[in-house]
DNA sequence: GTCCATGTTCTTTA
DNA sequence: CTAAAGAACATGGA
């Protein structure tokens, strides 16, 4: 389900239920969904407070009152939702934890299990290697990062280390809002396109999370709903359809092994790029 | 049976 | 050596 809108939606949605919790039970009905493998998450929950939950990028962190914090990251199809505790438990929920107080229960299911939970300690740096923010960053600290790689825009945007929390659909629906060809190398753009890419990144960012995520299929939001963002789309999973600006049939296209989606047409290689 | 999927990491290639 | 491309991971839906 996982990109930023969609996390910092759980995170929004959580957040109010859990944070100042004590945790009164924990289940945990398979170990391979934690890491590093054999850390004891049940021993090191019960009885502690969450003090605070936050985002960064597409992790969500969960801070204990011992100062020790842990990552879920949801993968590509892992749902983080409070339920009854008397609501069918459905298959691949992996990590269940009850709250002294809560009549819900926050509930981990990851079919693909591709997410997991990651034990940090006091002194472990959660977000070691990620890039910055893309809601607070500036245009030129994006520039900066796009200066050193041959490879396309779109597939670096993709990459966590150069801009933390933006995924396949985002990538795909910045560009379109920016105008600029996926295929581009990252450093050939020029500084008018970064500010553009950037300017874009947020709008289409802020839109998301307003509309609360877009649903393809697994997504959910804590309390089970879904996203709506998924109906703005202009480009992402709209191969053929007309584009809703100039009607010129979508691409669909492979970089990075990811489907890409643009408009050729709105989206023109060399408009406004550094080489021309 | 085939292909594809909102992600990340390890391996292989250039 | 490094950067980039490719494969792998696991499950389910079309």
């Amino acid at each position: 389900m996982p990109e930023l809108p969609e996390v910092q939606t759980v995170v929004n949605g959580l957040g109010p239920y859990v944070v100042g919790r004590r945790v009164s039970r924990v289940r945990l009905e398979r170990t391979d969904v934690v890491f590093p493998p054999g850390t004891d998450v049940v021993g090191a929950l019960i009885g502690r407070l969450i003090v605070a939950l936050h985002r960064r990028g597409k992790k969500i962190v969960f801070t204990l009152d011992t100062g020790d914090r842990f990552v879920i990251h949801l993968g590509m199809s892992g749902q983080l939702t409070l339920d009854p505790p008397d609501a069918t438990v459905p298959k691949h929920t992996h990590f269940v934890v009850d709250f002294a107080g809560l009549p819900l229960q926050l509930r981990f299911k990851d079919p693909r299990r591709f997410g997991g939970i990651w034990w940090h300690g006091i002194d472990d740096s959660v977000d070691a290697a990620l890039g910055p923010e893309p809601l607070s960053m500036n245009w030129r600290v994006l520039a900066r990062r796009l200066d050193n790689t041959r490879r396309s825009i779109k597939t670096t945007l993709l990459d966590q280390t150069v801009v933390a929390g933006i995924g396949n659909i985002y990538a795909d629906e910045s560009l379109f809002e920016a105008r600029i060809d996926p295929l581009t190398p990252a450093y050939e753009l020029s500084d008018e396109q970064v500010r553009r890419l950037t300017r874009a990144i947020k709008l289409i960012l802020r839109r998301a999370i307003r509309a609360k995520g877009s649903t393809l299929r697994d997504y959910r939001a804590a309390d089970g709903s879904t996203g709506s963002f998924q109906s703005r789309h202009r480009v992402y999973d709209r191969a053929g359809l007309p584009c809703r600006t100039c009607k010129t049939p979508i691409s669909r296209i492979v970089l990075g092994g990811r489907s890409t989606h643009f408009c050729a047409t709105c989206q023109r290689p060399s408009y406004g790029s550094r080489l021309g």
